[in-house]
DNA sequence: ATATAATGTTAGACTAATCTAATATATTAA
DNA sequence: TTAATATATTAGATTAGTCTAACATTATAT
């Protein structure tokens, strides 16, 4: 286990290689808040300590090594956000903030009784897979809202983004994990969306929204 | 609020001058396992943040800013002590280390909630006070099981020690906050004590041991 | 009252994590 | 293919927190 700061830099390797498989350094400055050079001489640490491999301009992979470290911070985070909404009745849009500083929490004994109370979970608050103990995570298709068709059925799986204003403002719009929900009506102009709720209620949604929230066919399939 | 560090600082000289009121430069370094120049520039910072009254060769002093602050950070300990134990079902001797971590959280939300959970509780589960959200602590009397006579009854209401080795100690020999005791024997050659408990059984605990459980005394008042 | 011991301070160095300014490399666009 | 742009690296400085070695002050014990 690394500092704090070093834990933060492998997270974002790895939540960044995610799309790509390799990150650059800009990117990494860019997510951190940190400038160029600082990313560069930490990179050079996380090298030297077999944590991410790298060569000069080219871009950074983790290692199997930098993998592990990975998915059992992210492990740590998403049991705690689950945690914090199932166990101590936190709502969903005000755990992550919380879940990034007991992420850095050392105890295995602490999480492996989390995970105990929590019955091994397999998803956090927001619909992201977390890591068993092996770093294994279940696989999950991602459909974005934006991909259904008018008049296609779905039941929402998961939210690609934490943050609160977010999540605020589906909440606003009574949006869960686990809604089903049809596709009313696609705006050619806007690209915004109408969805039905099961309590026949209708909301509208931009597209920057819609694409953020993922979903599980029905009826396609 | 300061950095982890800054923060363990306040809370070693507030343990450390709940006795003196003042505190040494050199029981501070001992304490916090650094060596003297590394407190002494400490104190100047603490003391310019008016955390700390201090002069040189002088004794360190809270003010009432790092008094409150002190305050704060022992109230997260001990909350969280108390619902590692009562919500997660941890041991009272696991509890502690953990703690040590989860009071540098910054998060209201997550301690009042804890709070709440726990139904604003006055004690931790080594029968430490808990300062309520002001700072203000419920005072007790501190009466260690060596100032009892033979024949004493007495209910054990707190701990002097955090520490997971004598706290397993403890377990060894079935005693707990709650636990009604009566003074069997004091020997006057070791000064060890034996004690009967509620189920009868008889246990021996050394002075050093003994000195360390603090009681509320039944039948002397 | 002075020597000795205990305690505290200063000076200077080091590591981790950050920054700015200058420079280098790679990509893209005329 | 050269110029412009985007991206990355190096050099050198800064702050927090720590250290060792040398020196200073206070307390204690003849
Ligand atoms: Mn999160
Ligand atoms: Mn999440
Ligand atoms: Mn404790
Ligand atoms: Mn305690």
């Amino acid at each position: 286990m690394g500092s704090l700061t070093e834990e933060n830099y492998i997270k974002s390797i790895y939540s960044l290689s995610q799309a790509t498989g390799e990150v650059f350094v800009s990117e990494l400055a860019r997510k951190l808040e940190v400038k160029l050079p600082t990313v560069n001489s930490m990179i050079k640490k996380l090298a030297s300590k077999k944590m991410v491999a790298y060569a000069p301009y080219q871009g950074i992979k983790l290692t199997e090594k930098g993998k592990r470290e990975a998915l059992g911070i992210i492990r740590k985070h998403r049991l705690a956000e689950l945690f914090l909404v199932k166990v101590m009745g936190l709502g969903w849009e005000e755990v992550h903030d919380i879940a990034e500083q007991l992420e850095h929490v050392n105890s295995p004994r602490f999480y492996a009784r989390i995970d105990e109370l929590l019955n091994y979970p397999g998803f956090d608050p927001h619909g992201e897979p977390i890591p068993d103990s092996n770093g294994k995570i279940q696989l999950q298709k991602r459909t974005s809202l934006n991909d259904l068709a008018e008049g296609e059925t779905a039941i929402i799986t998961a939210v690609a983004e934490d943050e609160k204003s977010f999540l605020d403002h589906l909440n606003a719009k009574s949006l869960q994990i686990g809604n089903r929900i049809t596709i009313v009506k696609k705006e050619l102009f806007d690209c915004s969306i109408t969805l039905q709720l099961k309590s026949k209620k209708e909301v509208m949604l931009t597209h920057q929204v819609a694409e953020r929230i993922l979903v599980d066919k029905l009826n396609g399939k």
